[in-house]
DNA sequence: AGCTCATGGCGAG
DNA sequence: TCGCCCTGAGCTG
């Protein structure tokens, strides 16, 4: 469940459980245990997040850089006993408290400038303090992709993911298919606000909550979404369901493999 | 027990 | 644009 506010959320929690404490690292699976190796037995030396990329630093100069991708997850478990070690990536912990990492796209152990690389190919992460969204625009407004696809780029704004992409082009009662290079810069900086004002509520509370209270299924007695944790949202999987601002059905279609969702009446406008 | 899908992203063609 | 990688929850049978 991994777009950029569980990013953040786990830097934090990790930062707080290990942060300067002398840690055990290990591979249970063994596809990471010559890093593993390296690193067991040092000191934790902090987490932080860029978009969905995870950086965690032990000693001096040597960061672990985890990507979850679409189905990797980082959990907290007892300490002590390992479960299912066969699909433990990496697992670091303490007497007190312990982490362990499966499926994840990326698990590499890297220097500074590798860490820097990376960076370097993300652009602006709304929940980031030393964000510029303007770099995100720069390449919004030269480019004659829709705001759809643009959105999913992390180059344009690092941490959106398909949920916060749906939500805010409703929120923002945006047309999903309006060319980047036909968006105004205000529309874009509402864009950005938005987010920059969502995504913190995600890290906060760990689900994304983006429908306001006088729209909300109890306010209107319009159906939630069929799952069954997750956040009050507002089209995102509730295709076919009533819009919770206009009752007209969600819609949903695939597009760039991915579905997309959103309201075709409330949305109408590019 | 097996199948499908998922809040990503990459590389081949 | 497609196939592929990684895992596990939530269905169906």
């Amino acid at each position: 469940m991994p777009e950029g506010h569980v990013i953040h959320r786990l830097a934090a929690e990790l930062e707080s459980a290990f942060g300067g404490r002398t840690v055990r690292v290990t591979s249970p699976q063994g596809r990471f245990h010559g890093s593993a190796a390296l690193l067991d037995g040092t000191t934790f030396a902090g987490a932080e997040a860029y978009g969905k990329n995870l950086f965690i630093e032990f000693g001096h100069d040597l960061f672990v850089q985890v990507h979850l991708g679409l189905i990797g997850k980082l959990r907290w478990v007892e300490p002590g006993v390992v479960q299912n070690p066969d699909t433990v990536r990496l697992r670091i912990e303490t007497e007190a408290d312990a982490v362990e990492l499966r499926g994840p796209q990326t698990c590499n152990l890297i220097g500074p400038d590798e860490l820097a690389a990376v960076v370097a190919t993300l652009g602006p992460d709304p929940l980031r303090a030393d964000a510029d969204p303007d770099r995100g625009w720069q390449r919004v407004h030269r480019s004659g992709r829709t705001i759809a696809s643009l959105l999913m780029d992390q180059r344009v704004a690092a941490g959106v993911g398909n949920i916060y992409r749906a939500e805010v082009l409703f929120r923002q009662r945006l047309n999903p298919d309006t060319p980047g290079n036909e968006l105004s810069a205000r529309k874009w900086r509402a864009l950005w606000a938005d987010l920059a004002e969502l995504m913190p509520y995600g890290v906060r509370d760990g689900r994304i909550d983006t429908v306001r209270e006088e729209h909300t299924p109890e306010a209107t007695g319009r159906e939630p979404r069929v799952d069954r944790h997750g956040g009050e949202v507002y089209v995102y999987r509730r295709a076919g369901l009533p819009c919770l601002v206009c009752g007209r059905a969600v819609s949903v279609r695939e597009f760039e493999g991915r579905n997309l969702y959103w309201c075709g009446k409330c949305q109408r406008r590019r």
